[in-house]
DNA sequence: GCCAACGTTGGC
DNA sequence: GCCAACGTTGGC
């Protein structure tokens, strides 16, 4: 089992939204970056995954989410109406993968970036560092029972 | 809306 | 392989 945290912005997919989507849970499509591909990469069944709501009036972790597929080529990469297009990308030769994620849990208030400064366990982990744009963080058993400590 | 930080691209 | 230019991310 490992742990993970990945960001969305809520007005796209919100923990409301994967919570909505049910037992097939939602694709997890666009990610464009090679270090968070490789990460998705590593993804298996059942993995724990912390959603991150950014670039929104409430920013912070929102709950945990489960990985239900593991990663498979990006459908939106050969799709040239899609703003994931990519003209690099074919079916012989994928360059992107997405994974599907269900609803696990929402927390009874989303906890802030401003908190998650201050939980120890944290100190030196991406998410709270300056300049940060990795959207898939993986995460330490520690520093995944520390954030969902403070839910309780 | 601003802007710092970062990843990617492309010319050389 | 270097690095300037560019586009994007993401907190404020």
């Amino acid at each position: 089992m490992n742990y993970w945290l990945m960001k969305t912005e809520p007005d796209e997919c919100s923990i409301n939204d994967i919570a909505k989507a049910g037992e097939q849970g939602v694709l997890w499509d666009g990610v464009r970056n090679y270090q968070a591909r490789n990460f998705m990469r590593e993804m298996t069944l059942g993995d724990q995954v912390l959603i991150y709501h950014s670039s929104c009036k409430t920013i912070g972790i929102a709950g945990i989410a489960e990985v239900c597929a593991a990663a498979f080529p990006d459908p939106m990469q050969f799709d040239s109406n899609s703003p994931y297009f990519d003209a690099k990308a074919s079916p012989e030769k994928p360059r992107w993968d997405a994974i599907r994620l269900r609803f696990v849990a929402k927390f009874s208030n989303v906890i802030s970036l401003e908190a998650l400064k201050k939980v120890n366990p944290l100190a030196g982990n991406p998410l709270v560092k300056k300049g940060n744009r990795l959207s898939v963080i993986p995460f330490s058993a520690e520093e995944f029972t520390a954030v969902k400590a403070l839910n309780d």
